[in-house]
DNA sequence: TGTGAAAAGTTAAGAGA
DNA sequence: TCTCTTAACTTTTCACA
C-alpha cells in the first residue's frame, strides 16, 4: 500500500467526514485526484464504510459487557455466530485461540437487560457464557497504524 | 431522546457520510431541519465523531488479539491507562470487574509485532498479560440500538 | 495517475412562522 | 422547532496531459 493511500487512510479514519478539498491540501493532491484515490480504496475493499461514533451513554446504552462463550457440546457444529448473528445487543464477535470459542462485546441499557441477554445467548447459541462487565473505557475504536 | 433523534442517529451509525438531504427523506424532514438536528447532536456530544472503516487485513494488521492486564503491584497506584496511551497498537481499553483490571483489543501485522507489543504492555504498564489470539471475526462494531 | 474547469448537488446561515 | 431562500462550497464528471 502507498504512502499516499495509507496517509489517505489515516485521515478519513480520524475524520470520515472530510470533504475531498480539505483531503487533498493534507496530502499534496487535487480535490479530484483524491477523490479518484478514495473511491479506489472503497472499490478494492480497503474502506469498508464510514460511520458516525456515538456516546453510547448518553444515547441510552451506559452498560458493555465482554462475554466469552464455549459451546455446550463441543462435539457439535459450531456455528455459534450464526445461531447467534440475529441479537443486536452484540456489537462484535470474535472467534479465538484458547479455553473459549469466541468473544463477544455487547451493549445494553441495564443490568437487567444484561441478565435476560445472557439468557438468550446460552439459549440460542447451546454455549455456557462467563461474563466481564466493563465498569470504564479509558479509550476505544482508537486509529491503528502499521508500525514502521 | 426523541424518536427521531434516534432514527438520525441510526441512520449515520451505518452510513456516516449520508448527505442531510438523504438523511430528510429518510426521517420525513426538509434538509435544513435534519441538517440543524445533527448539529445539535453533534454538540450536545450524542454524536462523537465520524471514521472511515477499513479493512484491518488489507491495510496490513491482519492479527488481532485480547490482552487482559493485571498489575505486578495491586498496592499501587493504578495509572495503566495513561501507561499504555501512548501505544498506537492498543485500539481499545476497557477497564472491568473480575480477576483482571483491563482488557486491551490490539492490532499488529505479525506474531513477531505481537510478541515485541506484549513485551512493551509488561514494561511500560508494570503489569502481567494474558492474551488471547483472535482468529476470525465474524463481524465487528455493528450498530447497537436501544432495545423497545 | 494526474490536472483543471464546469455542471450538478449539498451545506450553512438567515428570515419568518 | 420547523420551512424556505439564497450564497458558498463540494462532489462528480469530463477532456486532456
Amino acid at each position: 500500500m502507498e504512502t499516499l493511500d495509507r496517509q489517505i487512510v489515516a485521515l478519513l479514519t480520524e475524520d470520515g467526514r472530510m470533504s475531498f478539498a480539505d483531503l487533498g491540501r493534507r496530502v499534496g493532491l487535487s480535490t479530484s485526484a483524491v477523490h479518484q484515490r478514495v473511491k479506489r480504496l472503497e472499490e478494492r475493499g480497503l474502506i469498508t464504510g464510514y460511520r458516525a461514533e456515538v456516546d453510547y451513554a448518553a444515547v441510552g446504552l451506559p452498560l458493555t459487557a465482554l462475554i466469552s462463550v464455549v459451546p455446550f457440546d463441543p462435539a457439535a457444529e459450531d456455528d455459534i455466530p450464526q445461531r447467534l448473528a440475529h441479537i443486536p445487543q452484540i456489537v462484535s464477535c470474535w472467534s479465538v485461540a484458547g479455553d473459549e470459542n469466541y468473544v463477544l462485546l455487547v451493549r445494553v441499557p441495564t443490568p437487567q437487560d444484561l441478565e435476560a441477554l445472557i439468557a438468550e445467548i446460552r439459549e440460542a447459541g447451546s454455549c455456557s457464557t462467563n461474563t466481564t462487565v466493563v465498569l470504564s473505557t479509558p479509550w476505544e475504536g482508537r486509529t491503528a497504524s502499521v508500525p514502521g
